[in-house]
DNA sequence: TTCTTTCATGTCAGTTACTGTCATCACTAT
DNA sequence: ATAGTGATGACAGTAACTGACATGAAAGAA
């Protein structure tokens, strides 16, 4: 006879991330996300650091792969052309989840708390792309510069890539905002 | 006879940078704010809307200030320059500041609570300077990217500017940072 | 003056996110 | 068998907020 059902923390997550859908993330209590996982409220918090959480735990391998992406690009990439290399791989992973990343990318937009963690996340990559760069030898600030350059682009291009009602490809709009910011910061 | 003390906003602001400073900022409680500042925890959040937007009340002007730099600056300008000149002007207001810049730094800096809201606060700004250019003409998403780009910008130099030993001049720091984003997205 | 209204603050009870500590008991290794 | 081990429950506690109502000096109206 088995003491607990399997995969706390997969039951715990899908019925967060239903809630969070249902009535926002602000009107749901993690009680509510415990009781209808069958669990405590406790053991919510020992899979997860806090309510946010669940809905970033993705961000570790998406550093992994930004971070190994910049440090594998071939010798005669830029900077620049190294992260952005990096960036179109991790486009292609979104490209698979469209469907889960719009509805994550709608719970974000309706709490200013769940906003606030996506920024730090974002600032945590911005970091780690900066040190990759400087494995490759890019010196600062040219490393840390470049590390927020390409956070700036991520954000515009998932912005549209999310919210076009044709289903695009991330790494095409990536590409597309690339070009667009050579034209913005090219001298007059 | 007068029933309170004056200033309870101002008293409120400075017993929490004193206490944010004292023990850093998660070992303050807003008790031991009001305590310090002789009132009490329900009058702290009549004045602030939580615990860390004392460190952040004065975002309203600075946005102020870089949206009108923005409307106003000459019709010659791209859009990349007039948010630099935007920003420009802003970095004159910090230079007069330092020391109160570099000791805000620090307290955000050993919280990530802090870290977050600061973020939302730049991110919020990048959205202002996308409308305001989007006032000058500027159509998406070259709006949106300046945007994000000059908030890049601005977070590389305000860092290198309050960790620099010899106190340097924000604006010219800021220069200095564009030059390099021309140069890491020139083309090769 | 006297009466009334305003408004900043106090008081207090309540909710909710989290944390620390100890108990439980199926499972596993010895 | 016996002794852990580890995931979960139970429960008390802290602290950030919020809502509702009370208070009384100050400002204005009568």
């Amino acid at each position: 006879m088995v003491r607990w059902e399997p995969d706390s923390r997969g039951r715990l997550a899908q019925a967060a991330m239903e809630l969070y859908g249902e009535r926002g993330f602000d009107q749901t209590t993690v009680a509510d996300i415990a009781q209808r996982a069958g669990l405590t409220e406790r053991t919510f918090f020992r899979h997860f650091s806090d309510k946010r959480e669940v809905l970033f735990s993705g961000a570790h391998a998406l550093q992994d792969l930004l971070v190994n992406a910049v440090v594998n690009a071939p010798d005669s990439a830029t900077p620049l052309e190294a992260v952005s290399l990096s960036l179109e791989a991790a486009g292609n992973l979104f490209n698979a989840r469209r469907d889960f990343s719009v509805q994550r990318q709608r719970i974000i937009e309706g709490s200013a708390e769940l906003q606030e963690r996506e920024l730090i996340k974002l600032s945590s990559l911005a970091a780690a792309l900066a040190n990759a760069l400087r494995q490759r030898g890019v010196a600062d600030p040219t490393a840390g510069l470049t590390g927020e350059v390409a956070i700036a682009l991520f954000k515009i291009s998932f912005g549209r890539w999310v919210s076009s009602s044709e289903p695009s490809d991330l790494a095409q709009v990536l590409r597309e905002s690339l070009e667009q910011l050579r034209v913005v910061t090219a001298r007059t």
